[in-house]
Parts: C-alpha cells; sequence; structure tokens
DNA sequence: AAACTAAGTTACAAAAAGAAACTTAATGAA
DNA sequence: TTCATTAAGTTTCTTTTTGTAACTTAGTTT
C-alpha cells in the first residue's frame, strides 16, 4: 500500500487550519463545526453525491434518466433528494408542462463550486480504494 | 452572495475528470461511481467527519473525550463509527488495561491524508454557509 | 460491602430508507 | 368512446438504521 508520506509538519498544517477554522473552539465545544452539521451532512450522503456526480458529466438529466444513472436509488428517495439539493441551491428544476410532463435537472454555478470539491474527494478515494478495500477486509477476518 | 466564478471551462474541466475517472461509463452504468458507494459512503457521514475532525486538531482523544467534543452523538454510534473507521484503517485503537480501563484514539497516516481532504471540503463549506443558509431559508417559505 | 470509573453493550423506541402500487393529465390507439 | 400509455412524482407499508437509556465489567477507593 504505496501511502503517500505525511510528514509531521502536515499534520501540524492540518491542525492549525482546524484551529483558523473552529477557533472558537474553548467558548462552546458544541457546535463549532457547524459548517460539517449544516452544509456537508445534508449533501454528503451517497445519493446526493451521485446525483451531483452525474450531472457533472451529464449537463441536463430527467428524472427517469437519473434513476437509471443513479442505480439503486427510489422515486422517493430520488425526490426527496432533489428538492434538498434544489433547496440548498445546488441544481435547478426546470418543469416543461408538456404531456408527458418532462422536468430537467442541472447543476446551478454553486452545484459546479460543490462538484469540483466533491471530485477532488472522489479522486483520492479512488486513489486510496484497494487500501481501504484491504484494511476492511483484514479486519473482518479477525 | 459572492460566489466564485464559474466558467464554461472549468464546468469542462469537471466533465473531464468524471470522464477519466468513470472512463468506462457504457460499458454498466451501476457501479461505475464506486469509490463513492464503496469508500466515501462509509466515512462521509456527519459522525464519522466530526470524529476525524476532532482527531485532527487533537491528537489524541479517549472515549468519552470525544464524546464530548462530538456533541450529541451516542454511545452506540460512537462506537459503531470509531470500529469502522479503525477497520479501514483511518485511525489507530489503544487499550491500556488499567483500571478503569484506558481507551485512546488517533489517527492513522492514512487518516491524515483523508483529512486533508475534509478540510479542504469543509473549507468551502464554511465559505458558502450562508448561501446555502439563505438558499434554504428561501426555499422553505414558498 | 458499597460506590466509583471508563469503555463500551444491550434492549427497546423512533426515524429514515426502500419497495411497490397509485396518481395525474393529455394523447393516441382500438 | 373507452382504454392504454407516459413522465414525474406521491403514498402506503415494510425493513433498516439511528437514537435513548439502562446495564455490564473489574479492579479501587470509602
Amino acid at each position: 500500500m504505496d501511502l503517500e508520506t505525511i510528514t509531521v509538519n502536515q499534520k501540524v498544517i492540518s491542525a492549525k487550519k482546524l484551529k483558523k477554522m473552529f477557533g472558537h473552539l474553548d467558548l462552546r465545544d458544541a457546535d463549532l463545526i457547524c459548517p460539517i452539521r449544516d452544509v456537508m451532512a445534508t449533501v454528503s450522503d451517497k445519493w446526493s453525491t451521485l446525483i451531483i456526480m452525474y450531472l457533472g458529466y451529464y449537463p441536463v438529466l430527467r428524472f427517469n434518466e437519473l434513476k437509471k444513472k443513479v442505480y439503486g436509488i427510489s422515486n422517493k428517495v430520488l425526490s426527496e433528494r432533489l428538492k434538498q439539493l434544489e433547496g440548498d441551491g445546488y441544481l435547478k428544476r426546470t418543469m416543461y408542462p408538456e404531456v408527458p410532463i418532462r422536468v430537467e435537472y442541472e447543476l446551478t454555478d454553486f452545484g459546479h463550486s460543490y462538484l469540483q470539491r466533491l471530485i477532488e474527494l472522489t479522486e483520492w478515494a479512488q486513489k486510496y480504494k484497494e487500501c481501504v478495500l484491504s484494511n476492511r477486509a483484514n479486519s473482518q477476518r479477525k
């Protein structure tokens, strides 16, 4: 497992960034990490991630197209996630009152901004996928 | 809302990266985004994220310390997440058979590698927190 | 002998996710 | 004229996951 080298210095840098981000840490340990609770927690789940990634790849997708791409998702959950993502500003929903109805989803600029970060994370996950899977398999054998 | 400008070019770059990552897209749309399903989905939840962030800030934490820091988590879920994170290789658990027992958790180098990406994401979330919250408030008023 | 401690477990309740049938409204076929 | 079709969901019901709170363990101090 050819893990990138993490130096002591990098650890210090991480800690410093965290301190800068959550510097009011001493006051109240409770809701200091709110960007995580408020923003990330609601869009970092598996389905939202997949939806955003697919809309990064295919600029416009309709409900049933998304449902096919995001393999395994149910109507209900897809519908819920799309509403949440639209409400938070990540994507735009356009309805064409034809019959049968046509609805198109696409990322907003804000959604694209998030997508960029998500891609970085996914590139990392891609790189270390084997590492995680072998760790996991090892730990389960015990 | 002073959103960073997303150019058409940046969108193209994102799509290209996605294509590179999931280039075997045409074969089977199903499990192509597996680094997301396999790796990210299991550690991107709220609690795991908070645990890892706190262990980036405080290099070593005991079970009950974590429980206090990660405000709102229950024993059961904390225990489950710690096992998962340990099993996947993000953190190391050290038990000291004193009485009462002492157990310490700390990030592995692999955990620190993930932490760095997580911090980038959190910095983004921090930056656009207001944007998301106002979008959300707006959409709920309708 | 009873109380205390840290690090969990366990049993049970609440919330969320998933499966599958149903809805809506215009169109085209029988 | 009635029936089937279609896309985009919604609704109902079941299963899974999460959360709550009480319990466990084993040496130490009172």
